[in-house]
DNA sequence: AACATTGCCAACCGCAGTACA
DNA sequence: ATGTACTGCGGTTGGCAATGT
């Protein structure tokens, strides 16, 4: 019954992975890679079809999994995600670093779906609901925002133009959303109904590259490196071309013709939290005058950006208020009390946020 | 204390897509 | 064009531990 091609020909042991079993297999795959699974059982060592150790490897000895409990943050991306893909484990496992798509499943099964259930709300409506938080972008004659929502690079141009943005009657969802080569496309100029806001500033065409000193070009992202594909796949407005990303966010220089030497090139929009009140300067960003965006999701993913020990928030739980915690603890706890998810703390079809803005916005 | 139930999660199964001879 | 091998993915199962009776 049902074997693979590859575990018939010979007797192979099933179950659980024994440790010197693994520890073969990260010998084995540390020394040489991988390369054709149906070979690596046989030069490794070991009494497995290669589909067993390629699963063994990707779902729990790969050096890259983040180990451990969801996170709220992972938790809400998931349902946000699910939302819209459905089952496609692998495309969500694909936004939540670390996490394989067995993972997530396992998670979802297990755990969220038996809440939503419990609660008798649909993820739809859950996630309707869930709150987007912004980021202040900018001068005070254009702000732009960024979502603090799942995706990295889903820009609001302002707030009030965010408000005329919305319509009244969400979009189904067919016609907000692609698939390049499986991987999930936003509509340019739609929005998830209420919540997965990724309408983008009017936007000129990209410069030529052949202007290759405009900063809005970065030199130093790969989108065809592993570490920035969640980050591109994230930035749909971020043109990509060659190994070059344009950072819609970044204005056009001025150039000092005598000067080339004066001109940066930023690798990323320069990054700072803002949270509960407190803002907390990137560093890199070159003006303490700025105050400007952060995806808490992005954040693992943009290179060099500090983590454990740092200086400032190292967790964007606190990007989320109170009641949206209390929410989400409810999602992902293994109890939780009924009327703990009774309300919903995200108000739904309009701007929230619960970020501290600089005090121009509160008037 | 013993047994039953439940929850979690690693691993397996089977199908679809792709590459290649 | 066809068959085979391989890979990736989603659904499902089974074992173990925790919890309930």
């Amino acid at each position: 019954m049902g074997y693979h091609s590859c575990c018939n020909k010979q007797k192979v042991k099933r179950g659980l992975w024994s440790p010197e079993e693994d520890e073969k297999l990260v010998n084995y795959i540390s020394t040489n890679g991988h390369g054709c699974w149906s070979s690596v059982p046989k030069h490794a060592g070991l009494q497995r079809c290669g589909k067993s150790c390629r699963l063994r490897w990707i779902n729990y000895l790969r050096p890259d999994l983040k180990r451990g409990s969801f996170s709220p943050e992972e938790a809400a991306l998931i349902i946000e995600l699910h939302n819209i893909l459905g089952n496609r484990w692998a495309q969500i496992a694909k936004n939540l670093p670390g996490r394989t798509d067995n993972e997530v499943k396992n998670f979802w099964n297990s755990s969220i779906k038996k809440k939503l259930i419990k609660q008798e709300v649909s993820p739809a409506a859950i996630t309707s609901n869930f709150p987007d938080t912004y980021c202040y972008h900018g001068n005070s004659d254009q702000e732009s925002f960024l979502s603090l929502n799942a995706n990295p690079s889903w820009i609001l141009r302002s707030q009030h133009e965010h408000n005329q943005l919305y319509p009244p009657i969400p979009t189904p969802l067919l016609q907000l959303v692609t698939f390049d080569h499986g991987d999930l496309k936003l509509d340019q100029n739609t929005n998830f109904g209420t919540n997965l806001i990724h309408d983008f500033p009017p936007q000129m065409a990209p410069p030529s590259k052949s202007s290759s000193n405009d900063p809005r070009w970065s030199h130093q992202l790969d989108p065809s490196q592993e570490q920035y594909k969640n980050f591109s796949i994230g930035a749909t407005r971020h043109y990509l071309e060659d190994n070059l990303i344009l950072d819609p966010t970044i204005t056009a220089p001025h150039y000092d013709d005598h000067d080339e030497d004066s001109l940066t090139v930023p690798a990323m929009p320069k990054l700072c939290a803002i949270t509960n009140g407190d803002v907390f300067s990137m560093p890199f960003s070159s003006s303490s005058q700025d105050c400007e965006l952060l995806d808490p999701l992005a954040r693992s993913e943009l290179p060099c950006f500090p983590t454990a020990g740092s200086n400032y928030p190292p967790d964007p739980v606190h990007m989320m208020s109170n009641l949206q915690m209390e929410y989400v603890n409810a999602i992902t706890t293994p109890s939780s009390s009924p009327s703990a998810c009774s309300f919903s703390p995200f108000s739904s079809g309009q701007f929230v946020t619960n970020a501290h803005f600089p005090p121009s916005w509160d008037s």
